[in-house]
RNA sequence: GCCGGGGUGGCGAAACGGUAAACGCAGGGGACUUAAAAUCCCCCGGGCUUAGGCCCUUCUGGGUUCGAAUCCCAGCCCCGGCACCA
């Protein structure tokens, strides 16, 4: 045994010794300079974590080693990649998570940033650690002020009061992405609504734009179709309908008399609306409620408000309930007069929070009509059936128009464009499109955010904070506990929040709300860059030079919360003349999910990795590649824990078969290990940019076993290419076999990447499958290239496939280029 | 209910419409060892067969095709998201 044979693998010293070269050597580190120079920048972008006080988890892990493998392989490939981490610290988990412990937000986030970092560092990212972010820091949160400032100046910020989503455990509002099937995403708590003036961010003015642009852009499919959906873009009409009682004249409704205004996508089906129904909240319930029926109806916005969005989680089992205000609206269509109902099945968040009932074509209005006995009345056929019975069923396909007066006859379709001109005409009505979208509500009664920079002066109004004030601190509170009363824990620093209007001079008072987190994360890609700058957000030529990002990777749990968010942030800033993009993600990948032997990981199970665990005993470079190896990367993969034996042995083969070569000297390649290299090259460099990370190991491992088939041992040129493949998986283990194999500095820099030659790939012989009538019946190795003649009689002349023809006549022959031949015999 | 993604060996998974199961885990056998580990070699979907080989097998049922895991239709099941959106 020589001395080299006996130096075994040993991961942990050596990911420690190239962990330090690379910080020393500033190897994945920028300087202003370098990014200003920078001749082929490449930013690559992962979601950054919320640094929980657990540490890491593996989902984090494998979000993170599948970026930093695209960001490897890009530099390896010469780009200059800029690959940055931060850390996404404020909000409610951090809060509540600081409450329940008893210790100030303040030190438990630096703790576990710090946990957080050491972490990353261990498993070897490439990360810039000189452009990191920590949205806590006021060197970070003065910029989102800031931004709030941008956005309030350019006139898409406003205070409204509105109804909010209120959790009574969390003890704040909720963004509605936020209610899970009308209980609080965090605590499960029924969610209840409540009146307070927020906010918002005027997103759903871009909601087209938002919709639009996804034409445009290389995100993966689910994620489109999740903001799709979100935007949720309808086409109908808006209709109004007269107040009974109001005499609206034909020309003129709006001036002569009071009119509901509800959405439809069905304007075609007014003819069947045979009651409305209003919204609980809905403005003008009280103007509809005859002294009669007050007390009930009353009664039923009090139940409506108190539970509304808990009892709407059970659509399927609920019975439909509701209340006749007593008032009545006519039929714009008709000229008859239909009833005034509430329910809560309609939602004052949608439309106009007002409908026309068309229970003949309509299931939920169907399901109101039936239990209340309220007229159900046909207005659509099927196609080919007559008849103006009321439908038994409600009927929602197409077909053609009955009991719809001089519009009878006409196919749904157009109807729809014929009956809205009809009204449009009479002012009763115009086409409209709209949306799920809701405006963003930013304000949070909590503690632990940015304050928004604001000042109530009770002359001015609202003012701005000017922009050379911030940040606005958030102060060092001890009791940050939420308010039952929904009033933020700022709002008792009267220190903090008395103040002078910075216009009128006059006393003033801060406002005492902090912004939602999805604001600290809607921007942070923009300030990495520029993350080491105190004068700006973001510098214009670095954001020219380096935005928009080029790949974006994370996990779909954001396609519609912070990914819209960006994108908005974003065209709003383009707009404000601050960007010339407004398309933040050039590339969006989502990857999938890891779960943990055929089970979802849950701290309650008791079934999460712990990676530091797993990383000590087996190296980073192992974990790394085991969880790439374990599926498709976009659709995640089962974490079986003897399965990393796999990697393992693949690494520590590839140090024992490499380092003997580094050692040994040289000799030229065989010709065949060097025609699978080639190929497995092409596969490789083909699949790493589709984000195939499993079949690129699986080649690479295979070539490995083709390199050392009989115990052989391997030569330079067979292995020193596979060094270089093997690196965005296993980088620390690549920089040492590449030192060894003689090569000076980091083998991340100056574009190592193999080239792929054709010549040398190219296989000299084919296995040709022989089929009759599609069985297979014989294979034959033949020169590449050969034809189909020769290819015939080589099959000819087997015995097995001469005993399946049978001496009968083969009636076709179908030959694919070195690989079937099929013969089809009658 | 709607929108995504899936159903392939004991397991994780591969397969431009062209030899299903690459790669890996687990398992079995062998070589080398005093022994173990490591390493290397072989086997490893099911059923037949003396051999040569044959039949079956990608959730189910139909279809298109010379040929289907792959395309089309219908259905079942699992996972994720949304959900009275008018």
């Amino acid at each position: 045994m020589t001395e080299t044979q006996r130096e075994t693998y040993d991961p942990g010293a050596l990911e420690a010794r190239w962990q330090a070269e690379w910080e020393e050597g500033g190897i994945n580190s920028f300087t202003a300079s370098e990014l200003r120079s920078a001749p082929n920048p490449y930013y690559n972008l992962m979601m950054f974590p919320y640094p929980s006080a657990e540490g890491l988890h593996v989902g984090n892990i494998y979000a993170f080693t599948g970026a930093d493998v695209h960001g490897r392989f890009q530099r390896l490939q010469g780009r200059d990649v800029f690959e940055p981490i931060g850390f996404d610290a404020f909000g409610i988990h951090s809060e509540n998570f600081a409450l329940k412990v008893g210790t100030h937000p303040m030190e438990l986030i630096p703790r576990n940033v710090a946990n957080f970092t050491r972490q990353l560092r261990r498993i070897g990212g490439m990360f810039d650690w000189d452009h990191t972010v920590d949205t806590t820091q006021p060197e970070y949160y003065r910029w989102t002020q800031w931004l709030f400032l941008q956005l309030y100046k350019g006139g898409l910020a406003e205070r409204k009061e509105a109804p909010v989503n209120w959790c009574p455990s969390c003890m704040t509002v909720l963004a509605n992405e936020q209610v899970i099937q009308g209980a609080c995403e965090r605590c499960d708590t029924g969610v209840e609504q409540r009146r307070i003036a927020q906010w918002f961010f005027r997103i759903s003015g871009y909601a087209e734009r938002l919709l639009e642009n996804l034409d445009h852009i290389d995100w993966s499919d689910s994620t489109k179709k999740a903001q799709r959906n979100w935007i949720g873009r309808s086409e109908g009409a808006l209709l109004r309908f007269p107040v009974a009682g109001s005499t609206p004249g034909p020309d003129s409704p709006q001036e002569e008399g009071e009119v509901v205004e509800v959405f439809t996508t069905r304007p075609d089906t007014v003819f069947g609306a045979t009651y409305m129904v209003l919204a609980p909240e809905h403005p003008m319930v009280d103007r509809f409620t005859s002294p009669g029926r007050r007390g009930e109806v009353e009664a039923y916005r009090r139940r409506a408000s108190a539970m509304d969005m808990v009892t709407r989680q059970k659509v399927e089992e609920k019975e439909k309930t509701g209340v006749f205000t007593g008032g009545y609206c006519r039929n714009p269509a008709t000229g008859e007069d239909v009833p005034v109902w509430i329910a809560d099945y309609v939602l004052m968040d949608y439309g106009t929070g007002a409908i026309m009932a068309v229970p003949g074509h309509d299931e939920r209005d169907f399901e109101f009509a039936t239990a209340f006995e309220l007229p159900i009345v046909r207005v659509v056929n099927p196609h080919g059936e007559e008849g103006d019975d009321p439908p038994a069923e409600p009927f929602m396909g197409d077909g053609t128009m009955v009991n719809s007066d001089r519009f009878d006859g006409l196919p749904v379709s157009e109807a729809k464009e014929e009956i809205t001109a009809w009204l449009q005409e009479r002012k009763l009505g115009e086409a409209r499109v709209s949306y799920r979208l809701h405006d963003w509500c930013i304000s949070r009664q909590r503690y632990w955010g940015p304050p928004i920079p604001i000042v109530h002066c009770p002359a001015c109004g609202p003012v701005p904070v000017p922009e050379e004030e911030l940040p606005v601190l958030l102060p060092r509170v001890e009791d940050f506990k939420p308010d039952a009363q929904g009033v933020s824990p700022l709002a008792r620093v009267e220190e903090w929040y008395r103040t002078t209007c910075p216009e009128c001079g006059e006393e003033a008072r801060r406002e005492t709300d902090v912004s939602d987190t999805f604001l600290d994360s809607a921007w942070y890609f923009l300030r990495y860059p520029c993350a080491d700058r105190d004068d700006v957000a973001f510098d214009e030529e670095i954001t020219r030079k380096w935005l928009p990002v080029d790949c974006y990777i994370g996990g779909n749990e954001h396609a519609v919360l912070h990914l819209l968010y960006a994108r908005f942030i974003t065209m709003a800033l383009k707009d404000l003349g601050h960007l010339d993009f407004e398309e933040p993600f050039t590339v969006f990948r989502a990857h999938g999910l890891i779960i943990r032997e055929g089970a979802k990981m849950s701290k309650s199970k008791g079934n999460v990795i712990i990676p530091d665990r797993i990383i000590e005993e087996y190296g980073a470079d192992t974990f790394r590649t085991y969880l790439m190896f374990l599926g498709p990367f976009e659709e995640g993969g089962d974490y079986r824990d003897e399965g990393i034996h796999g990697p393992y042995g693949f690494l520590k083969r590839l140090w024992e078969t490499v380092v003997p070569v580094a050692e040994l000297g040289d000799r030229p390649p065989d010709p065949e290990v060097e025609r699978k290299l080639h190929q497995t090259i092409r596969k490789v460099s083909e699949q790493l940019p589709e984000l195939q990370y499993n079949t690129s190991i699986a080649a690479m491992m295979e070539y490995l076993n083709a390199v050392r088939a009989g115990g052989r041992a391997a030569a330079r040129g067979e292995v020193e290419p596979l060094v270089v493949l093997v690196a965005p998986f296993a980088p620390h283990l690549s920089e040492e076999l590449w030192r060894r194999l003689g090569h000076q500095g980091s083998i991340f820099q100056g574009g190592n990447w193999p080239e792929y030659d054709p010549a040398k790939a190219e296989e000299k012989s084919a296995t040709i499958a022989v089929q009759v009538n599609g069985k297979v019946r014989a294979t034959l190795t033949a020169p590449v290239g050969i034809a189909e003649e020769e290819a015939l009689e080589l099959a000819r002349s087997d015995e097995n496939v001469q005993r399946h023809l049978d001496g009968g006549e083969i009636r076709r022959v179908i030959y694919i280029q070195d690989r079937l031949l099929n013969l089809v015999v009658g």
